[in-house]
DNA sequence: TTCATATATCGTATATTGACGATAAACGAT
DNA sequence: ATCGTTTATCGTCAATATACGATATATGAA
């Protein structure tokens, strides 16, 4: 974005971690896709595209950035491509999520 | 974005609201931010822009998206200003956040 | 009042994101 | 082999995000 890549310098590796996180989450057709997989139990695959109110190739996009953060997994079975979630990864996001949360909450009494 | 402002239509409010936080925690100046405020306990004012590889001005931008999303509050305090987390908006994010890590781990059960 | 300090905002440049249509690639069916 | 279907990727455009320096504003100190 700026001049220069600092995007991921200069911070914790915590930081960094977290940070992938709130980017798989910072679009709610994201989150909304993440819901969908997770209601359907099976993984939808265009299904998808019907229930969100944009183009196949979006919705294929935002697919790529929750793959890039791990959240999701896609295999490819005959034509269709079939996404599920990630448990394990979610369960390290959420442990993640859960440990920044945590000491913002304990330490954020606040004298001003 | 795209032509269309589609970022918040067409989803659920619980989506767009989940939204809101990853986009706060989307980058790892902002998580940093979050920590160093409450591991300092007392509201540290431009001593964020010395603890950070950034301008003041970036600095300032980023804690301007933390108000906005309502993890922070600031107040001037004489020449300086005051940041401080808010716990409550923080307890709010964690449920939010909770709430969908729980529905996606428990129905992540995926037959591919 | 004048000066120094602290911070928010402005202006600007660049990078990334998000959106779409078009196309490519892979597969199943005919 | 050809056609239709599904999905990923490409090309492109607009909007947003990120970064910085410069500047405006407000306050406290001298």
């Amino acid at each position: 974005m700026g001049v220069t890549r600092t995007r991921e310098i200069g911070f914790t590796p915590e930081a960094v971690r977290t940070a992938g996180w709130g980017r798989a989450l910072a679009h709610p057709a994201r989150v909304a896709i993440l819901i969908l997989l997770a209601e359907r139990r099976t993984c939808v695959c265009g299904e998808i595209v019907d229930d969100l109110p944009l183009a196949q190739s979006t919705v294929s996009q935002h697919l790529r950035v929750l793959r890039e953060e791990g959240l999701v997994r896609g295999e490819v079975d005959g034509t269709r491509s079939c996404y599920c979630i990630d448990a394990d990864r979610v369960r390290a996001m959420m442990t993640d999520l859960n440990r920044l949360g945590a000491s913002l909450e304990r330490k954020a009494a606040c004298g001003c």
